[in-house]
DNA sequence: CATGGCCGTTGCGAAAAATTCAGCACCGTG
DNA sequence: CACGGTGCTGAATTTTTCGCAACGGCCATG
């Protein structure tokens, strides 16, 4: 889009520091470039960049623009969405951020349907923490945010909600085995393996344990869910993750039951976007799809 | 601003409808129009406009794109508002659309004491009927409506809610004259100056008299309140009219007192904004200020 | 049925704007 | 004090845009 192209501008300026380093990745002259960006701040009305001896940095007045920039660019990219849509063809683009736990069926089963009926449309899955999550809907880089107990929750504007139990993972053979609710303390006896500080499930372990006066004592800590899943079958350890990143009817070495509520609290699983935004089509159906994938889930 | 061209000469050619009329409104060549329109419409992906043998006409892709048009340049206004505000000058533009009975009285003194704190702010007053008004927020071409009883509602956030009694108008010799509340049926039996059907005091009248099987028989029906406050001094007639609109302690030949509340139920004026806008600095700032003065009005 | 008027559109040369190139002044660091 | 980095500016050059004239289509009117 040729108007956008000064905006493009000042985000590669903003992005690289300085006017030179820009100039190399949008393949101008540092002069051109530096043109550009003293008559948009004449026309603006005011400067947008602090001139620093290093580069240049946005001031304040520049970080209100970069977030219209942003808007505006996500504005137009839904307008075209809609015309798309009114076209009859329908095509566009959905990111979304996601926890960990989407990855391995839920999101790949619901983009696959979503996507035999629109083959138009595209797809990109950032995975982000609970924190992040927000961040990335307020800079517009992703429509839609699928996390688990998410932290900030002032831009979030929740869709949907799912309760999600803290389940407990471990070997078919392991003395956990069985069927119903599972209270916390038998799992203590075990070795455990747990997600990272920063997610959800760990969260809300570390709040029911220290509530209990137990104390979490992990053999192995990670950041990969995958990890646990596979290194329970290993040592015969208990892993925890919640149901809907774990296949129920797979013929694996696996099995996983529920924690008890009156231990563990379950958690939120949350469906969000940025706060007042209107949605692309393609994102506003979508996220419309897993409204009714995340009810069926509910149990009852 | 450089990159609005685009977006101007658009919105020339959909009101000028044709390209040549646009050509001579915006100062340019109609081939160099045309380019521009057509090198548009390949960039945005659709054509935006019906070529007719008449002229051109906006398509259905067309009319998204002008709303995008609109809501972004009030954006990016808005956006220079706050840096505005933001370097300590208060600056901006603020634009009302308000029905008729504010502007004897109560919008030149806010309009004046809003000023007196911030010179660089400038104000425009469109005078705009109960259903143009939300028509004009929708789009963008006012920041704030204050009018009285608004028809349509879907797009009208209130602000604030100040409810107004009918008031009949009349000569200080008139035989209504006299304190408190006034009924409807000792009206009838004067000349009658009406506001006109669009007016929401009008509309009120109207639905208290069928409702009580009267008739209003007007004998002056004029879109111009001032010459309703006039025509009472001439004929001895009674009028009407919302105290908003009436000084209260005029040295004038006309007295006013306010219709029974059972006979008409008082109107509701309404200060509103487009839903879900958020407006510059200066408009919000004076919508807080009208918030404050009518706040002060209310009863009691 | 021709004709004049209006429409959008296009080729081409001229005007305008953006870009490049080279060089300047500045600042922190080794 | 030289060096490498920064932003910035003057003049030449390239790219884009614009104005002019002309073309073909449509429609009402003579």
């Amino acid at each position: 889009m040729r108007y956008l192209k000064t905006f493009d501008l000042i985000e590669a300026v903003v992005r690289a520091g300085s006017i030179r380093k820009a100039a190399e990745d949008t393949s101008l002259t540092a002069s051109a470039l530096n043109r550009r960006i003293q008559s948009f701040e004449q026309e603006f009305g005011w400067p947008i960049f602090e001139r620093l001896p290093h580069g240049m940095r946005l001031n304040p007045a520049g970080e209100l623009l970069m977030q219209f920039i942003r808007s505006q660019r996500t504005d137009l990219a839904r307008v075209q969405s809609q015309v798309a849509d009114l076209s009859g063809e329908r095509r566009g683009h959905v990111s979304i951020a996601c926890s960990q736990a989407l990855l391995p069926y839920f999101l790949p089963e619901q983009i696959a349907r979503y996507r035999a009926n629109h083959p138009g449309v595209t797809f990109s899955v950032n995975v982000r923490d609970r924190a992040q999550a927000e961040r990335d809907l307020a800079a517009f880089s992703s429509d839609l945010a699928l996390v688990f107990e998410p932290v900030h929750m002032v831009q979030f504007e929740v869709l949907y909600e799912l309760a999600q139990p803290v389940h407990a993972v471990f070997r078919k053979d392991s003395a956990l085995a069985g069927s119903g609710d599972i209270r916390l303390r038998h799992c203590l006896d075990h070795t455990l393996v747990m997600p990272a500080h920063v997610y959800g499930v760990r969260h809300l372990l570390e709040l029911a344990a220290t509530r209990q006066g137990h104390a979490l004592r992990s053999a192995v800590e990670t950041e990969s869910f995958e990890l646990i899943r596979h290194y329970v079958t290993q040592e015969n350890a208990v892993g925890f993750q919640i149901p809907i990143g774990l296949n129920v009817d797979h013929q694996d070495a696996i099995a996983h039951r529920p924690l008890a509520a009156r231990d563990v609290p379950a958690g939120r699983l949350l469906l969000g976007q940025m706060k007042g935004r209107t949605l692309p089509v393609a994102s506003a159906r979508f996220a419309q799809q897993i409204v009714l994938a995340l009810e069926a889930l509910k149990p009852g």
